[in-house]
DNA sequence: ATTTATTATCGTAATATTGCAATATATAAA
DNA sequence: TTTATATATTGCAATATTACGATAATAAAT
């Protein structure tokens, strides 16, 4: 026990999960944000801007990357790393896509 | 360690996140479809639905209560559980707040 | 009153997540 | 080549999450 039982859910519960988990954190929220309203995207700023150690932001970066939603650009020895607009735009869509196939009527 | 560092994030991004981690989890996703496609949505039909036992279901339950965005009316012995309208819809808009408040410029 | 059915809570085991220090890797600068 | 800077990886400790058996609580049925 203590892992979810993925296999008795469909794949597109599965997926919606793993979407959400990813966002699902603080950090992640405000690198996220941080990302999009910088012009330089530089790994480092992020360090300075949230405030968790640097191995911490690898680590959530490295989350972010893994279902797409962001990418990172080696620039020298720097990583410049930006949103990947049409995972953005994607993900924003099977969430809703949940919202409102989910149909709400009350007992 | 282990616990998220919420102290030096805003009120909303902790907020936002907090939604997400109850959403982020197949079983919870399964029993909101289950439940608002039934008329009657009671506790133990979803507990045969989505193949988990039954004290698993009931601790699921809690945690959608804990945001309430499901609510559950005694009725004798059962519970029926309900989808809170108000709160759906209040938790979607939260989210696309985010998708839509979120820049995408990218370096 | 006793039994049965439904849901909640408790306790516990297994696994996942969060965060950081130490270290590795890689590139730029001196 | 050595040093400094930026990022990634590893290993570990603390806490959180997932799941379930056992049990409690509650109400209907007998």
């Amino acid at each position: 026990m203590g892992t979810t039982k993925t296999q008795i859910f469909t794949a597109e519960q599965n997926q919606l999960a793993t979407i959400l988990k990813v966002l699902a954190n603080p950090a992640r929220i405000a690198i996220l944000q941080h990302i999009s309203c910088q012009k330089d995207c530089i790994c480092n700023d992020i360090v300075e801007e949230i405030g968790l150690a640097q191995p911490t932001i690898s680590q959530h970066l490295k989350e972010l990357k893994s279902i797409d939603l962001i990418e990172g650009e080696i620039s020298g020895k720097r990583v410049c790393y930006c949103i990947n607009q049409k995972k953005w735009v994607e993900i924003q869509a099977i969430i809703n896509d949940f919202f409102n196939k989910t149909n709400v009527n009350c007992c």
